[in-house]
DNA sequence: GTGGTCTAGACCACG
DNA sequence: GTGGTCTAGACCACA
């Protein structure tokens, strides 16, 4: 998997890495169970500072994204089973909340919004996981 | 119109007024040509300093959403006409990429989202609003 | 001669006033020696506190613009004759350079700025002030 | 470069500033992709708040003449190309008006106003300035 | 009264 | 180290 930085965006790069990675667990280009590159190896991949790198893993497996196994290698949760729970329910409400809001505004209407939102749609798969 | 702030949220006070204000005129709540506080006024009665707010009237301004009458203060532009311009096109794809696939994997299905997408465009009203 | 005033401009309003006149000036449609309206006349013509126009008689009188007759009435200087001095020059150079700059980075050519130039120059009148 | 701010102006400091980088990247004396200092240098430097000059880093960021570059601060946009559109062409023929308008008055004429848009405009260079 | 500018100093997020 | 946010208080231009 390959990651795209943009160091001018506004996004902190270790935001842009972290949806990246999450994107491709979606997509399927990251596996269950396949493993990332170390922290050292990324950064250096990436050409940034490595604690942004461990900022990253750490926040993944706190969310329960990644596991990490032996000698402090990290892979995508095999059994990942992230949770829909009420706190995730609300601020993907307070989000939505904003973005619609602006999108109808700006002249988006809801058919176009469906539109955007079935095609990411239409790029995940259901793996193998329960 | 009745701002919420919440002090211990980590989305900044003035991104938080930004937002409900063009949550507000998406809803109806707050019509065209309607005039907002003064800087000082909105600030003293969120109990926020006067420099946040006038931080949310500048970029309000700047984007489109509302205009400063010479010194009747500021009010939701009356000719509101925000672009719907490539650069948002894709600020937009990028957020629905990252918020679709996560809602993807923590188990929330195209028909649930496109509910709650629906739910908040219903609540939308046309600038016909009088 | 109608003064046309945008109350949502950024551009003051004593300014605005101030600059059509002395275009009006310029053009021909207020000639020398022609009488301006009263104070409180043209405040309430166009729906502003008399003390802006105050503001502006009162500097277009200091530069030399307009000279106060019988019973505080005001008309353009019949014998007009403004100073080129350094100070004006300083001033126009400053401008000049700043508008110039931008329009160069903009892409507008020099001669494309000559064209504007040259567009207003030929609306300009020599009166019979010698 | 060096910054030349007159504190007795009634021109603000935020606005010299930001001109005088305006007319740095034309003249060539900034390059495109070329460092700025930071917002505490630069106010440091001049002997200002760096509130201040974060104003003007902000709007230039805006206006996109320059990026900050993750971290590394503010440069130069390398990839500049501000636009030319309808909203600056119009304000660019209203500041032409005014300008022009005064100058005929007051006895600049049309080649003498041609000079002087000529000197600077030879002292612009074009984009493939190494 | 309004918003705009400037100063001063604090804390935080990011890398 | 960088910029971003927030607070606090001052003065000015405008209407």
């Amino acid at each position: 998997m390959l990651l795209q930085i943009e160091f001018e965006s506004d996004i902190p790069i270790y935001l842009q890495i972290k949806n990246q990675i999450i994107r491709g667990i979606a997509t399927g280009s990251l596996r269950l169970g396949e493993d990332l590159p170390s922290v050292r190896q990324l950064a250096s991949d990436i050409g940034i500072n490595f604690h942004t790198v461990n900022k990253v893993y750490t926040q993944l497996r706190q969310e329960g994204w990644v596991v990490v196994h032996r000698k402090s290698g990290v892979m995508i949760n095999p059994e990942l089973k992230v949770e829909k729970n009420t706190d995730y329910i609300a601020s993907l409400e307070d989000s939505l909340s904003n973005i619609t809001a602006e999108a109808f505004l700006r002249g988006v209407t809801k058919e176009a919004f469906f539109h955007i939102v079935e095609k990411h749609y239409a790029g995940y798969i259901k793996e193998g996981r329960e």
